[in-house]
DNA sequence: CTTCGTTGTATCAGCATAGAGACAACGATA
DNA sequence: TATCGTTGTCTCTATGCTGATACAACGAAG
């Protein structure tokens, strides 16, 4: 399938690569071009003979990954046919599931995102509390517990501790842009960080829009605005046209406090 | 090396690795434990010393990701101490956008998700609509062009046409939980997949509490309710307060189409 | 000038993973 | 019963990565 794409040097620019972990083993995209070449195929040599590997590896690659993912492929040996391989249900949810982490993974890629620096204020369990330049905002931190971290000894801590310096990440696919006139009760939503600002630019896409919206730190001033601080928010065309949104027009955007990540700033 | 953490049986299930890829070079964790013990140390030789590798293959790897990221560890031989190394400021940077991805993956692996199976019915550029059990939804695909997939041969495909059967994926952590009474101005708010449902249970967290919508199909008949359909949201239990939720309430949830994946699905 | 510990560079051996190939076992079908 | 192509299992070989080791180059400090 698929032409040669993986010799372009900048096929996979900027981008980042995603595997299952589960016992050890690693489901990696070799892995989830072998299952689909089974299911293709209907046998493991002819999945193997059609993507130029070799059939003894394929199969023991396949009884490692069953080892620690549960049956994946279903073989018979003999009969019509001379035998062969069916991909089980639990492959093809598994391969499903890769699929699901593979468009998340693209997805973090290919939204913007806001990083602002601050400095933990208050902790409460997963919740966080942080200071920045913008105001105080709440989010989520990675230390559930211990076993967060999936890399062995990469140093990655996700504990934070009030004091600490952190990232503030806030997914432009998360930030909610409202008309400031309309201002919707605070009460009535569970979207806990809200900012008042000014849409400083739009960059049109084709259905898909990107609002830059300048969020001043002072609130009174109007000369001396802050044009540092600019948070990103992805929005459809359509909600664009709908809020009439127009540079330098007044919005409230907010987001959830969970889909804020805080991570420990490097050193 | 690498001490028996992989003999940990669940040590990370059900979790994921990710690592940066440029100019096909992947960034790892054993690369950021690198780069970290690096900077700690102050030497490329201290740093293997520490991490129980040897000092030419750490050199030559650091090499390597200079070759594909830049600049990344600034060394200096003869001298002071006889020389040494300093992470480069690209070198931190890299470091903080590492740990941000991989913050981002803890964070989908932690978060539930709701998943709704679907037909696609129209498709609009990067975005697209479905019709699931509950109404139809719009959402992004991947399919941005063509350079979307890192991975080389796994042949997912993240185009998507009319007709196609795929799943919906919508994080907890991107759905937005109104009380049902408050309504909302949907013409003021950028958030345009809407939904009416009951609360059918909430799992009461430390400080972040999973609630459960149930979103029936019908809409008029109330002593045949679905209870297939689902959506999942990921609420501080502050909200959960302030909202004062509790099962069988009535709410409205709301979500950004753009925090909406779309996957097809495998065959 | 000497000392020092580091950076550069090269070579060698060990180990894990890959493919190549061979052969027996299997079981429905003709 | 013979045929067929697959699964299951084995051995051999090649390749790439890793660690181990050695040695020259470097430049500030003493």
């Amino acid at each position: 399938m698929r032409e040669p794409t993986e010799a372009g040097p900048d096929a996979a620019a900027g981008r980042g690569r995603a595997a299952l972990v589960e016992g050890g083993v690693e489901f990696d995209d070799r892995d989830a071009a072998l299952l689909r070449a089974v299911d293709a195929t209907g046998s493991v040599a002819g999945a193997a003979s059609d993507l130029g590997r070799s059939r003894s590896r394929a199969l023991s690659r396949i009884e490692t990954l069953e080892g620690a993912y549960g049956t994946l492929v279903e073989r018979r040996r003999g009969g019509e046919g001379g035998g062969g391989s069916r991909l089980a249900a639990s492959g093809r949810s598994l391969l499903d599931r890769y699929d699901r982490l593979q468009a998340v993974l693209a997805a973090t890629a290919a939204v913007p995102e806001t990083v602002l620096d601050g400095t933990v204020t208050a902790v409460d369990g997963e919740l966080a509390v942080v200071d920045t330049a913008v105001g105080e905002l709440s989010g989520l931190h990675g230390g559930d517990g211990d076993g967060a971290d999936g890399g062995a000894e990469s140093g990655w801590s996700g504990g934070i501790a009030t004091g600490d310096a952190v990232q503030v990440r806030i997914g432009a696919d998360a930030v909610t842009v409202n008309d400031a006139a309309t201002a919707v009760d605070p009460d009535a939503t569970s979207a806990r960080n809200r900012l008042d600002g000014r849409v400083s630019r739009i960059d049109p896409g084709e259905t898909v829009s990107t609002v830059r919206i300048a969020v001043g730190a002072a609130e009174g001033s109007d000369d001396a605005p802050d044009p540092d601080t600019e948070v990103v928010a992805l929005i459809t065309a359509e909600s664009v046209d709908r809020l009439d949104l127009a540079p330098d027009d007044p919005v409230s955007i907010r987001w959830k406090a969970t889909a804020t990540r805080l991570v420990a700033l490097a050193e």
